[in-house]
DNA sequence: TCTGGGGTCCTAGGACCC
DNA sequence: TCTGGGGTCCTAGGACCC
């Protein structure tokens, strides 16, 4: 049974062109129809007038000016690229409920269910173009084709300020001539080594079999390209995916740099990314401190806790660990970026710390989920379990008398909650 | 190419478990 | 005695995206 919308191009993605750039153009007249870039120590945006004489992300202020006279670098304004950003997916959301953000700037729409209001994507899609010119002031380039990647892969060929509908029965025709680094996807040394088999096309990497590509490139990433080239990737958006991971980085510039200074660097890269843990009633297991060094080598180290927490000093103290472990790897080639990401990321109603009993006693039982009340709010619920003689057992659920999980069903602990240890 | 800050997903080896 | 097999977790690194 084939509904008629599965062969049907339904799915919009829209793209801000030049987004950092453009709303500095939009907000500062001087600045339009002029090469622009936003940028601190490198370049984060440029406009398309910067583009046109060679101006890359991220490339550095100097190289830029190099080679385009007259670019006017302007600082970021992340609170005006936000709110832009707000404002655009509210267009994005009054047009169809089903969006799946990509980045800030990008996202992909379903309008297969809009099908009975009798107007086409395609038209769709030049409704959305003009809403964000008139209500926002910013240029968008939208792609429709029958699924994300499809979409995606023509509206970065309709760029700038374009649509482009790709026809089910156009696709091959569509995508076979482009270059294998058009594909989303396929990066720099992904086409290098496609090229180093002599394929330059998509129509290229089509004449190959699966099991070839996926020799060469890895069962994900060989089979991935297979579904890419032979239009077999996903259709339907995937609105509702969490977040994985938060970090936060920060550039030390050339070194040497003092211990304490980095160590400094590190604990307030912690809290601020703790802070958003919080914001979001998150919290996090596994601590991943990131290096970069002089020579632009990169290194992580990462540990787990045994239980999520969204704690600046825990999380501190472990991303602290790391850093002085990795101690003769800076000394050794010069640290020059310091990191941080949190991953492992849970509701932060299942908080779990281990806290020791006095004994298998209901008195002191009572005194862990007094502290634990204490420290995590009235609404938490606890769970204990002790440890037998061979092996955890979990003895007992608790609810104590007028502690509700604040929201229920997510309130819950997955098993590895409390430990109350007997001596 | 003298390189920012925020992410995602995959790979691969070792530990550990049944 | 030429050593099964599958699953999950942890750690480190790498490719890719905007």
């Amino acid at each position: 049974m084939t509904e008629p919308g599965h062969r049907r191009a339904a799915i919009l993605h829209a793209d801000l062109d030049a987004f950092y750039a453009s709303v500095e153009q939009r907000d500062d007249p001087r600045l339009r129809g002029r090469p622009v870039a936003v940028g601190g120590g490198v370049i984060l945006a440029a406009s398309y007038e910067a583009k046109r004489r060679g101006v890359r992300t991220p490339m550095g202020i100097r190289e830029a000016r190099g080679l385009c006279p007259g670019l006017i670098v302007v600082r970021p304004r992340f609170e005006a690229y936000v709110e832009a950003s707000r404002a655009v997916f509210d267009v994005f959301r009054e047009t169809t409920p089903q969006v799946e953000a990509v980045s800030i700037d990008e996202a992909f729409l379903d309008v297969a269910g809009l099908r009975h209001i009798d107007v086409a994507p395609v038209e769709i899609g030049a409704r959305v173009r003009a809403q964000v010119r008139d209500r926002v002031g910013l240029p968008i380039t939208v792609g429709v084709a029958r699924t994300p990647f499809l979409a995606k892969v023509a509206s970065r060929v309709a760029k700038p300020d374009g649509l482009l509908l790709v026809e089910p029965d156009r696709e091959e025709a569509f995508l076979h001539p482009l270059p294998v680094e058009q594909l989303w996807g396929v990066g720099d040394v992904t086409a290098r080594r496609l090229r180093g088999y002599g394929l330059e096309t998509a129509g290229d990497v089509a004449q190959l079999p699966a099991s070839v590509l996926r020799g060469v490139l890895g069962p994900a990433a060989g089979g991935h390209l297979f579904a890419v080239v032979h239009g077999l990737t996903p259709v339907r958006l995937v609105t509702d995916r969490p977040r994985g991971s938060v970090g936060a980085q920060r550039a030390l510039g050339p070194g040497p740099h003092e211990a304490e200074h980095v160590r400094s660097a590190l604990l307030a890269l912690v809290d601020r990314v703790c802070r958003r843990l919080r914001a979001g009633n998150r919290t996090a297991r596994t601590v991943v401190l990131r290096l970069r060094f002089a020579d632009y080598t990169r290194a992580t180290r990462s540990r787990s806790l045994a239980f999520a927490t969204a704690s600046g000093a825990e999380l501190g103290a472990a991303a602290t660990a790391l850093l002085d472990a990795a101690a003769p790897l800076i000394a050794a080639r010069g640290l020059t970026l310091v990191g941080v990401a949190l991953s492992g990321l849970e509701p932060d109603a299942v908080v779990q710390p281990a806290l020791p009993l006095d004994g298998p006693d209901p008195a002191g039982l009572d005194r862990a989920t007094d502290a634990v009340a204490a420290r995590f709010g009235s609404g938490t619920v606890l769970r204990a379990s002790m440890l037998g003689r061979e092996r955890d057992v979990l003895l007992d659920h608790t609810a104590r008398p007028g502690r509700r999980p604040s929201a229920p069903g997510v309130a819950a602990s997955d098993g590895r909650g409390e430990h109350a240890e007997p001596r």
